[in-house]
DNA sequence: GCTTGCGTTGGAGTGCGCTCCAACTCCTAC
DNA sequence: GTAGGAGTTGGAGCGCACTCCAACGCAAGC
């Protein structure tokens, strides 16, 4: 009975990930070990073989980390995930809410932006600057 | 020879200056002591009064920390405005450059944000929701 | 004068998000 | 079969930006 899939040709290592999302191996690891992502298939001798799917919610993720979402609030949304499909209320509502935060993170980036500009303006007036 | 100044009314104490800036009392002595912020004008009994140019720069600091400017970067601007208005190209070059990144960050904020719309589209269309 | 509370210091501790390490196994090429 | 490199684990360590603490000093009201 032994469940030995053909692996798909499009599996990849944990180095072929790591250089495609950025990510270092430890970090996937450490994501992995976080329950961020969950547990990822194994060669027999107990290698990660990454599917094109767990690439894709890597790069989800990351998204997630780089809009500013923390480890904690990722692994809600990582188990959400995980509970099935009867959870995509919860993951809507979450991803709407994050996305409305993100909106004024940007806004209030703007806005420090423009102040920047002035104290640059100013700057450049002390030096008769163009 | 005292140099016993008025101290001009216009000055604060430290919880006033975190009541007005955000920072905690503690944020704002490890500033000083980090040099973020030059030594602060002191009482007969060794308290801090801070003048109202003081809260200016720690306002520019703040803007300068919420479009993710690190304390070591922090720290070196502060020494080239401690050192006079020779550095103000060498401040205004600096400025320009974290301008710069500041408008980088946005954008791939915004690209983000568009990339989570998709997937709230996603998640919506699953639903039948509006 | 005494209490209450704000402020001071140096230094230790915290939370986050990794990052590194030792000791080991596995896979490939020769 | 052997050498070299890639991957595995649990756990320790790190850098950043604070945050907290104990022990003390000073100030204002009663």
């Amino acid at each position: 009975m032994a469940s030995e899939k053909p692996l798909p040709a499009e599996t990849l290592t944990i180095t072929e990930v790591a250089d495609s999302t950025g990510l270092s191996p430890d970090t996937l690891r450490y994501y992995e070990k976080a329950g961020l992502i969950s547990p990822i298939d194994r060669t027999a001798g107990g290698r990660r073989r990454y599917a094109t799917t767990d690439l894709a919610w890597i790069e989800f993720l990351l998204r997630l980390r780089d809009t500013g979402m923390s480890i904690a609030d990722m692994q809600h949304f990582a188990e959400l995930r995980r509970a099935g499909t009867a959870t995509v209320p919860d993951r809507l509502a979450l991803l709407r809410d994050h996305r409305i935060r993100l909106d004024e993170r940007i806004a209030h980036l703007q806005a420090n932006g423009h102040a920047l500009d002035d104290k640059i303006r100013h700057y450049e007036h002390l030096l008769g600057d163009a």
